[in-house]
DNA sequence: GCCGTTTTCGGCCCGACTGTTTTCAGTCG
């Protein structure tokens, strides 16, 4: 038991409670227990003597946690999930049906999962129910028909390309004079479900029109004065949301809109302090009739006594918590020195060395490490200690004749099922940077599969452990690994972790980063994985989910000067 | 269920839009 899981215990329970139509306020203090949870870092003695001391946590929700912490269960729990059928909640993936429709579907007409809501609706069953009509069905049918046909979640990658060339077009218009994106892809999280998009106009009328009649909108789902959403449908379809706004509210509004909804909530609660209110509009004081506009977010911030706060943690993960001196310096693009996980022609790369030398020189880069495949990746070409030895005749061949640019020798080296190690102690000891990672056997169970990880952490000649979870975006969960040895590990051995910005792995991930930081003090490693030299682009991934989680450049060793980047893969081998 | 230098009761973040209604509930962000 540790505190992740109670916390998801009491979410399950708000959650099954919205289900059956409980209090809303009581749902949402069940919410609020399990949110100060994840946010805190107290210990599991702490919890279990005196979980009051959490704010919003009271009477009730301390004894839920005791019960859970005591039995490993919650009998409130265990007895809603026996009271409402396990499909329910999937039905709040529905768009237009929340929990009280559900509960109302449940209860006059049986109905627990979506064939069955399906099937009422095919038979014109639901119209009849107070409050639903044959509009309602329509949409209950095509929601329940993209649910099952359309990704959850687009990649980041894939959505911020569209995004720009919207928000292009709209700041082409002459009615506009400012639009930015906002919601979750301006806090760069790594899938976003939707594009939100806010417009500053006086002409909001104009602007709608203008967007509901672009050639690529498959479906106009809402369209008033003040907002329009669309399906568009640009190489993938995805839902943009548009707010149309006076210029003097345009950044309450991209404030508003770019959340997260809980950052949100603890903005208002601390207006509300000040006896103001806060909307997308504004800031008002009601006693005098007062309201407040912004030229720039930081004004809004300074408003209510609060430091700026970077869009990418603005998730209520500790930011309220924090003066303007403790929250990270965080981590720039500008800060990046060099790439340190490259593949080029000697195993599955497109380019030469020199080539991704030039090219991250382009970049202003200081340095790179070119770090192929180890010889049991087949699939991938791997190199045979010979080939190593080979390669690093034409690495030192470009040192000399690339200026102020340096080419580590570097290896991706294959830690085998067994747990060994692809190569000797002997061959490792002549290379500047030995990244080590997996790339089989990935059903293992946990203690398997992270013996072999502590294993190779454990050899001091392994400054890096690559992508450790090995999850692919929307593709592939992560390794069993148990994260927390890892971590325990790394700070024990001072092996880098690191951060992989390939975007469908974003791999540790901007939660494990700011954990790694703060509860163990571990150092990191921002690197593209690139097979070419365009790879290099997908450093903004990294250095985004690296904000997301916290990090500064200290923490990134990619941001270093070349002599004390040496300095500390060197002291590894003492 | 939680919380309190306006409160131990009565609030709890706020507004837009849709679809159902005939003044509003539910959903969404």
């Amino acid at each position: 038991m540790n505190t992740k899981k109670v916390a998801l215990m009491l979410l399950e329970l708000a959650n099954l409670m919205e289900l059956r139509g409980d209090n809303p306020f009581k749902v949402n203090a069940y919410r609020r227990a399990a949110r100060a949870l994840e946010n805190s870092r107290v210990s599991l003695e702490v919890l279990r003597e005196r979980p009051e001391e959490l704010a919003g946590v009271g009477k009730g929700t301390a004894a839920a946690i005791r019960e859970i912490l005591e039995t490993g269960e919650l009998e409130q729990l265990k007895q809603l999930k026996e009271e409402l059928p396990a499909g329910l909640p999937s039905l709040l993936e529905i768009p237009g049906l929340g929990p009280k429709s559900i509960h109302a579907l449940y209860r006059e007409l049986k109905i627990t999962n979506l064939d069955e809501l399906e099937e009422a609706v095919k038979e014109g069953r639901i119209r009849n129910l107070a409050g639903f009509g044959e509009k309602k069905e329509k949409n209950m049918l095509e929601g329940i028909r993209n649910y099952r046909e359309r990704p959850r979640h687009h990649l980041l990658v894939h959505a911020l390309p569209i995004a720009e060339k919207i928000l292009k077009r709209l700041q082409e218009l002459p009615e506009v004079s400012r639009a930015e994106t906002a919601g979750s892809l301006r806090r760069m999280k790594e899938t976003v479900k939707d594009i939100d998009l806010v417009v500053a106009t006086e002409a909001p009328s104009a602007v709608a029109k203008v967007l509901t009649e672009m050639p690529e909108v498959t479906k106009v789902v809402a369209s008033g004065e003040k907002k329009v959403s669309l399906l568009i449908d640009l190489g993938l379809e995805i839902q943009v949301d548009v707010r149309l706004v006076a210029p003097s509210q345009f950044i309450s509004t991209l404030h508003h809109f770019t959340g997260s909804k809980e950052h949100n909530v603890r903005i208002r609660q601390r207006a509300k302090e000040f006896g103001w209110k806060v909307s997308e509009y504004g800031i008002c004081d009601p006693a005098k009739g007062e309201d407040f506009a912004f030229r720039e977010e930081k004004e809004l911030y300074e408003k209510l006594q609060l430091p700026y706060v970077a869009p990418e943690i603005r998730e209520d993960r500790g930011e309220f918590e924090r003066t303007a001196d403790e929250l990270p310096r965080l981590i720039r693009l500008e800060d990046y020195r060099g790439d340190l996980h490259m593949h080029t022609r000697w195993s599955d790369g497109t380019g030469s060395i020199k080539e991704m030398a030039l090219a991250a020189q382009k970049r202003g880069y200081r340095y790179i490490a070119v770090t192929d495949h180890s010889q049991s990746l087949r699939v991938a070409g791997g190199l045979t200690a010979e080939d190593l030895k080979r390669q690093r005749e034409e690495i030192e061949a470009v040192n000399e004749e690339m200026k102020d640019f340096t080419v580590l020798a570097g290896v991706e080296m294959d830690i085998l099922p067994d747990g060994r190690l692809d190569f000797s102690d002997e061959v490792l000891k002549e290379l500047d940077l030995v990244i080590a990672s997996i790339h089989s056997s990935f059903q293992q169970d946990e203690e398997t599969i992270t013996r072999r990880v502590l294993n190779a952490m454990e050899n001091p000649y392994v400054h890096i452990i690559a992508h450790p979870t090995g999850r692919l975006i929307n593709r592939r969960g992560p390794y069993a690994l148990h994260l927390d040895r890892v971590f325990q590990k790394a700070k024990e051995t001072g092996t880098i972790l690191e951060l992989n910005s390939h975007p469908y792995r974003l791999d540790l991930n901007d939660i494990y980063l700011k954990k790694g930081k703060e509860e163990y003090g571990l150092t990191f490693s921002i690197n593209t994985d690139a097979h070419a030299p365009e790879g290099f682009d997908f450093i903004n991934m990294g250095v985004a989910t690296a904000r997301r989680g916290w990090l500064e450049p200290a923490d990134v060793i990619n941001t270093w000067p070349l002599d004390q980047l040496l300095e500390r893969l060197n002291g590894n081998h003492s």
